[in-house]
DNA sequence: CCTTGTGTTCTCCG
DNA sequence: CCGGAGAACACAAG
């Protein structure tokens, strides 16, 4: 699942490979999900370039030269953007770096570059989507976000703030929840809880100011540290070079329901909380 | 039936 | 009874 160490990583190794160059062909399969008619995406990229790749949380903003076009892509669950640079078949079969065959079955978008490269935008479940928007749509889409976990903007004071006001809330819902905090989803919000000791499913009027200062340093710990590893690959993600993220090794609560704590060797709890599958330690989280 | 991210709808409380 | 917050639901596809 991409979350915002996975786009970060992507986001990254796409701006040193792509910026500048000129897309000679957009190319599409009828199951590419686009808002607008592919004939206005080839019309409005063949000929064009990126002039800068940001993000905010999850979403990746590709930038045009124009500076008042958007390329918004969003991987939901299974999306993948993989850069290729030329088609040569190595002898016996995979590279030593990628991990995946481009174009396979799942790819339902490639942008040609002028220098022969290529990117490929593969969705197995087909959330994922492309989206051309104006900046002042992109501007509206950015209010709704709340902070960056790796912004100067992610103080203990803004972060003390998220809580001030908030009466009732499951702890998970809040963190998961994007127009609050941007960037996490279910894997980091499990590690984050667990790396703090508090439930995931406690109420955020009952944190303490410990609880919450633990909270806080946890988040910016598990997600600087996911950063450094290129996130986590734990179903279906991969970098841009279609290699794994390897913060899988580092996780200690996501996917490991019914296996032992690697703290306190209790068997870890799999629930549900907040409608989304959740793994705790009963015993180190209080 | 499950999976997760997100947008929408519904409910409840002060 | 209104507003807003929070929770529940819906949807994507395999």
């Amino acid at each position: 699942m991409p979350e915002l160490p996975e786009v970060e990583t992507i986001r990254q190794d796409l701006r040193k490979k792509i910026l500048g160059k000129k897309i000679n062909d957009f190319v599409f399969t009828k199951k590419a999900r686009l808002n607008k008619t592919t004939k206005f995406f080839v019309d409005f990229f063949v000929g064009n370039h990126f002039a800068e790749i940001d993000r905010i949380g999850k979403l990746i903003i590709f930038v045009l030269p124009d500076e008042k076009h958007v390329l918004l892509v969003h991987l939901k669950m299974t999306g993948q953007l993989i850069y290729k640079k030329d088609d040569k078949i190595i002898p016996g079969g995979h590279s030593d770096v990628s991990t995946v065959d481009v174009p396979n079955k799942h790819t339902h978008v490639q942008f040609h570059f002028e220098d022969g490269s290529k990117v490929f935008f593969n969705d197995i479940r087909r959330f994922g989507y492309l989206s051309l928007e104006t900046i002042e749509k992109l501007e509206k889409i950015k209010s709704k976000y709340g902070i960056e976990p790796l912004t100067d903007n992610f103080t203990w004071e803004n972060f003390a703030k998220i809580f001030a006001g908030k009466k009732s809330t499951i702890l998970k819902a809040l963190l998961l929840n994007q127009q609050i905090i941007s960037g996490l989803g279910n894997i980091y919000v499990d590690e984050t809880c667990f790396d703090a000791g508090i439930r995931p499913d406690r109420r955020v009027n009952t944190l303490t100011l410990a609880e919450l200062k633990r909270l806080f340093a946890s988040t910016k710990k598990i997600i600087k540290k996911a950063v450094e590893e290129r996130g986590t690959t734990f179903n279906n993600y991969l970098d841009a070079d279609g290699k794994k993220g390897s913060f899988v090794k580092f996780l200690k609560v996501y996917g490991r329901g019914g296996q032992k704590c690697v703290k306190c060797k209790s068997i870890l709890t799999k629930t549900k909380i907040g409608g989304r599958g959740t793994v705790y330690c009963e015993k180190c989280q209080k």
